[in-house]
RNA sequence: CGGGGCAUGGCGCAGUUUGGCAGCGCGCUUCGCUGGGGGCGAAGAGGCCGUGGGUUCAAAUCCCGCUGCCCCGACCA
């Protein structure tokens, strides 16, 4: 390509708005385009880095028998009503044409599970694990980040298709190992974690993570063991005693103690030394009119992650609880405890649930609240003072936690998150009855897991960890181009050279981009280090003086003179 | 969805406080000089000041509504 003739240039400023280095990067090195919130343009340049992620994708996805083929972008309504996804998933785009409804895809179980339905009815038709690169469309609340979190974007999704549990887990970890393959070969460095599945449904999950201060998800990692599970899954040892003495109950006036740092500064105890009360309106889907009222009661040093109550709940929506409903359970706002209230002794019951965290256990002698304006009790303790609905790992884990695992400590991360594999099991085949004959003549239903990587946001962490301050630096397998060619002045021999070089590399194999514009030298380093190819090749009057042309690497300092006649030898040497 | 910010030529910005000719840098066109790290000079092109209403002799500037974009949070397959 010559960068004469290129469609769209680069740019000294990005965006003022712009706040990632990859989305100002990739936009000042002309690679993407911004059409709208959370949609981009690819350009040319970043058309050809998506298809060699492309390439190393259906690379690794076919050494493990996977199956390349295109699904649609247009999904019937009747498909995800079927898994009743066409009403949970909240962001989902639909279309109405007619009386016909259409969603887009925001991901394509449901057309596999209509896939596999049709085309599987035979153990022996399994396994198969199928895959594509395609479009989906999430009407993302708050896109952000570049490409970091798009409305439209590009996803690797592969799905695999198993008899039972056994074989999907036998095949399961071929798909992890593809996976760090294609990130190690992308030059991006991931760490797997345990993860929640959320509305993917399913049994386990695994996130494939890159540590980034500017990332959107958080993940737990042992300072000293192999631990690691996003901050919804983690686990941590909650640390304390029982008193090995009950103190008894008393309750003291705690005037203007709302909250939990108030009121242990006003008794003069640790915020461990509390408990503390947080409140939500719980609704299962499809059932927004039965809500109910949910309890939850850690420690008072503790906080509540709401992933993790709501999977003690067995799923649902949760809300914050208004003032009024707090009230209606005969609770106090800001001094509340399950003391006095009605509690729930199970889930069928009528009273309050109560969820706590075993927290509330490690330690002992609580200052909780009194459900009285401007009361505590001191002395509080479990289970002599109060019931409970059940007791369940629902507090956020946090750096300096004592790992599950091991003596060490643990250490909170923020991370972008580049891939995620979830063993479904027969969430999506049981919903639409896809099942197969077993050996026995029998139905049984099929095995399923959805793994995916989205290319763009793969590509913005390629930059994230591969640049500079002048510009990218792409790792050799995906460059769009091998070499960048320049040459330098007007002379005659030097252009000529040049020229000749442009098709002799290409014939060689290379793809060559040639800054063949009439600009002074400074302007084309500039534009070589702001696009960041992996090798610079230059042509000047004073080197091609001695027969030479110059040749720089993008991530080395030292620039080599090479004889024009070795060039391509060279650069396939070190190639 | 809650909070905050921004919207002036392709990009980056000034001008808005205190209403009175729409400006600067980069980029673009033409010409000349220059030629190893975004060079210099000269002459040009390009803007309904996001949008709708209002106040006023007069609105980029003041008031009200709307839209778009960015950031923080919530949510997240």
């Amino acid at each position: 390509m010559k960068l004469s003739k290129s469609f769209g240039k680069t740019v000294r400023e990005a965006p003022a708005d712009a706040d990632m280095i990859s989305h100002q990067l990739l936009i000042r090195a002309n690679f993407i385009r911004s059409t709208g919130a959370g949609i981009y343009t690819f350009m040319p340049f970043g058309y050809r880095v998506i298809r060699k992620i492309w390439a190393i994708m259906s690379d690794e996805m076919d050494k493990i028998n996977g199956q390349e083929l295109w699904m649609p972008n247009l999904h019937p309504a009747p498909l995800w009503q079927a898994t009743g996804r066409w009403d949970s998933v909240d962001v989902l785009f639909k279309l109405k044409t007619g009386s016909r409804e259409y969603a887009l895809s925001a991901t394509h179980e449901e057309i596999v599970v209509d896939l596999a339905l049709r085309e599987i009815s035979s153990y022996r038709d399994m396994p198969q694990m199928i895959y594509h690169i395609s479009k989906k469309f999430r009407d993302e609340r708050r896109a952000r980040g570049g490409l970091i979190r798009l409305r439209e974007f590009v996803m690797k999704d592969a799905y695999s298709l198993d008899v039972n549990e056994a074989a999907l887990d036998e095949y399961y970890p071929e798909m992890v190992q593809a996976y760090f393959n294609i990130f190690e070969r992308c030059g991006v460095t991931v760490t797997a974690v345990n993860a929640d599945s959320g509305n993917m449904g399913g049994t386990a999950s695994q996130e494939f993570v890159v540590i980034h201060e500017q990332g959107e998800d958080s993940f737990i990692a042992c300072d000293n063991c192999d631990y690691a599970a996003n901050v919804e899954a983690a686990s941590f040892v909650r640390e304390g005693e029982k008193p090995s003495q009950l103190n008894e109950l008393v309750k003291v006036l705690t005037p203007n103690c709302k909250t939990i740092a108030q009121v242990a500064a006003f008794i003069g105890v640790e915020t461990s030394q509390t408990n503390k009360a947080v409140f939500y309106w719980w609704t299962m889907p499809g059932k927004e009119e039965n809500g109910r009222f949910v309890f939850g009661l850690t420690r008072g040093d503790l906080d509540i992650n709401e992933t993790k109550l709501r999977n003690a709940l067995g799923g649902g929506e949760l809300r914050a609880a208004t003032e009024e409903e707090i009230i209606a359970i005969s609770a106090t706002p800001g001094y509340a405890s399950p003391i006095g209230l009605n509690v729930a002794k199970d889930f069928e019951d009528d009273g309050v649930l109560v969820i706590a965290d075993p927290s509330i256990e490690a330690g002992g002698n609580f200052v909780v609240g009194a459900n009285d304006h401007e009361y505590h009790f001191t002395g509080a303790n479990y289970p002599r003072d109060f019931a409970i609905t059940t007791m369940a790992d629902i507090a956020q884990a946090e750096t300096g936690h004592h790992c599950p695992q091991c003596d060490g400590r643990i250490t909170a991360h923020r991370a972008i998150e580049a891939g995620h594999c979830f063993k479904l099991g027969t969430r999506y085949s049981e919903a639409v009855e896809a099942t197969f004959l077993d050996e026995n003549g029998r139905p049984q239903p099929i095995f399923m897991g959805s793994y995916g990587i989205g290319l763009d946001r793969l590509l913005a962490i390629i930059v994230e960890e591969h640049h500079d301050k002048n510009g990218i630096i792409w790792p050799a397998e995906v460059a769009p181009y091998d070499i960048h060619l320049l040459h330098i002045g007007k002379d005659e021999e030097v252009l000529e050279t040049a020229v000749s070089l442009y098709t002799d590399l290409q014939k060689a194999g290379f793809d060559v981009l040639y800054d063949d514009r009439n600009a002074r030298p400074g302007f084309k380093f500039k534009d070589a280090d702001l696009i960041g190819l992996p090798w610079r090749v230059t042509v000047g009057k004073r080197g091609l003086a001695e027969g030479n042309v110059e040749v720089k690497k993008r991530d080395a300092d030292e620039r080599q003179l090479i004889p024009v006649g070795q060039l391509i030898q060279f650069l396939i040497d070190n190639r």
